[in-house]
DNA sequence: TCAATGGCCTAGAATTTTTCTAATTCCAGT
DNA sequence: ACTGGAATTAGAAAAATTCTAGGCCATTGA
């Protein structure tokens, strides 16, 4: 990971009033890093075994704080596509996702190619927080 | 129950090749009788509360099965809002869902109140079995 | 600089959610 | 009714996620 994205991630951390510890370094780095530019969506599971052949000790338990932790940090984002699913987004801005059911694999669209006609006020009067799309694909049948 | 509705229901699990057992008709009365116009989002664990309040002796285990069966049947649609909280819609027709955050509460949106403008074409090229819009309200903060 | 303090962090244990599979039940065809 | 065999059930196991006690690490004051 380059230098400078590494003491970017250090003060997002400090900033989000996160400690930069050991542990959050090194899932940030491989987060993030190396090929940091591609979008990553990642499982806890999927995290903890990269954590593990980097021979960074970290439990699975870690994983999960850390990855919540990010995601209120909003240095990530949640996506759940079943039940005992959810992937961790690397990038944050607005877009969707098609998920391919077969493979369980998931992929960005970006918000420009898939926008709603109107939006629907919500009845009792609070504020949306996040829309969130996900078109399912079937790739075979 | 009315009884038109309980022969339908006979009908619906025999064409999915399902057999009207004594446990798929107790929870099918559960989930579309008394007010079985009304729309309604449950969990596996809330429908199983009502199965035990209402003397029905079934394990959490077949709620889930059925309910699953149910879905494969397009009786019913699973709504995954959180990891490890999804819910069995008994509208089965095209819509979309307000999801309440602080009260875990789920409410339809019928399709016509929200439409895409445009849809992606799914680039490996298979094709779209679902749409599923979620719009997240924060109810105060 | 060093020790004490207190809040933050970690990971083992517990919980929750979901799935698996052996045993049972149920149904169709005698 | 009885039997064969597939379908169904639910206890047990697995998988996913969360909780919390104990440990660690900054910070402060000496």
């Amino acid at each position: 990971m380059a230098e400078r994205k590494y003491r970017e991630l250090i003060e997002q951390l400090k900033t989000a009033g996160l400690r930069p510890t050991r542990q959050r370094l090194a899932l940030g780095r491989l987060l993030y890093g190396e090929n940091g530019d591609i979008e990553r969506h990642v499982t806890a599971e999927q995290l903890h075994a990269e954590a593990m052949s980097a021979g960074v000790r970290v439990s699975l338990a870690t994983v999960y704080n850390t990855l919540h932790q990010f995601t209120e940090a909003k240095l990530l984002r949640e996506v759940v596509v079943e039940p005992g699913r959810s992937y961790f987004d690397t990038n944050v801005d607005d877009h969707h996702h098609f998920y391919f059911e077969q493979s369980g694999r998931l992929q960005d669209i970006p918000s420009e190619e898939l926008e709603l006609k109107s939006m629907p006020e919500p009845p009792t009067g609070g504020r949306i927080r996040r829309v969130d799309v996900i078109l399912r694909v079937d790739e075979d049948g």
